[in-house]
DNA sequence: GTCTATACACCGATAGAC
DNA sequence: GTCTATCGGTGTATAGAC
């Protein structure tokens, strides 16, 4: 019987840390076969495209990811204040606390954000703009919930980055406390 | 004569934007020795580690160069809440409006970071110490005057990247313009 | 100080047996 | 579907002439 051993799930989990640590050039087919136990010539029967291959999928995974993580959370049916908060938790929960990167952000900046940069810069002004619509449901004129939702935005990603170089998942913690209590309130 | 056709100063400022727009995985010794205008047996008389001595001389640069233009503004003689907006201007400065990244962020990531990391990740402590102890010369006890700090710059560098990955520097300019007016105003 | 030429390891990728 | 073996190319680094 042809059955496949390891599910394009699992593989696909044991890819990413590889990745996330090294980067996109930083990856190589030896770790990246090692990590799944597997032999380089085997990922290519996964994954046809080699290295190029397996990181865009990745990417698309981890938009995906992220995107049902947390963005999924300012469509739900509750108050903006309460979705707000909700996604900011969900933008926590991706990100295990602060403890693993954002492989959207990663990917984004080697060569394979070049290829596909275009993409990325679309997927984030879209999740921009969402962000910035429900700004304007808690009564907030455009411009001013455009200008929150960069805010948002710059300071998830700021604490992650700070509390990575400065090697203290503290800094996201109290970082992420810090901006759910500068989001509008429930009333 | 044997004099040096080129300074040091000119070497280091040519191979620069190499590992600024590849990461230390992504420069390779071909791009860094055409960047240079050297062949690459030259970069060596320089630079008789290679790759390695080049990035950990730069990434020394960047944070000689960053502390100068922007945290040195800290301990100038005046008013603190004029210190900390100068502050901001100088950052703004070194990364030239937000066109620019900051290599000691983006060196402090790839695997040069690992050997460099606890370096690394104690310069950003003592930057974020010196801004917070700006913040409580303005009147703030020590606890808000850190977390202040911390969200200074985390906005800095979370406005820095949002900026590259939605490939709009109007993010980081506006994103300056709004933690300025969130400092402590001069009395 | 800079060059050409080259060493040699490892990279991504493929062939083909099982 | 996985393997061993290997390819061609490129990476970092060095030797040695000028």
């Amino acid at each position: 019987m042809t059955t496949k051993i390891r599910s394009r799930e699992a593989l696909l989990a044991e890819l990413t840390p590889v990745f996330m640590t090294r980067g996109y050039e930083g990856a190589t087919l030896t770790q990246l076969a090692r990590a799944t136990g597997l032999g380089k010539a085997s990922l290519y029967h996964h994954f046809p495209g080699g290295k190029e291959e397996m990181a865009a999928v990745l990417l698309r995974d981890a938009v995906a990811s992220l995107d049902q993580t947390a963005f999924a959370r300012l469509n739900e049916h509750r108050g903006p204040a309460e979705r707000l908060a909700r996604f900011v938790d969900g933008f926590d929960l991706y990100v295990d606390g602060g403890k693993r990167g954002c492989l959207v952000a990663i990917l984004g900046q080697g060569s394979i954000g070049n290829s596909y940069g275009e993409q990325i810069a679309g997927q984030f002004r879209d999740w921009h703009a969402r962000l910035a619509a429900v700004f304007e449901e808690t009564g907030l004129k455009p411009k001013r919930a455009a200008r929150d939702a960069d805010a948002l935005l710059a300071g998830l990603y700021g604490y992650l980055l700070n509390a990575n170089l400065r090697n203290d998942v503290g800094v996201f913690t109290r970082g992420l406390k810090r901006l759910k209590k500068s989001l509008p309130q429930e009333s």
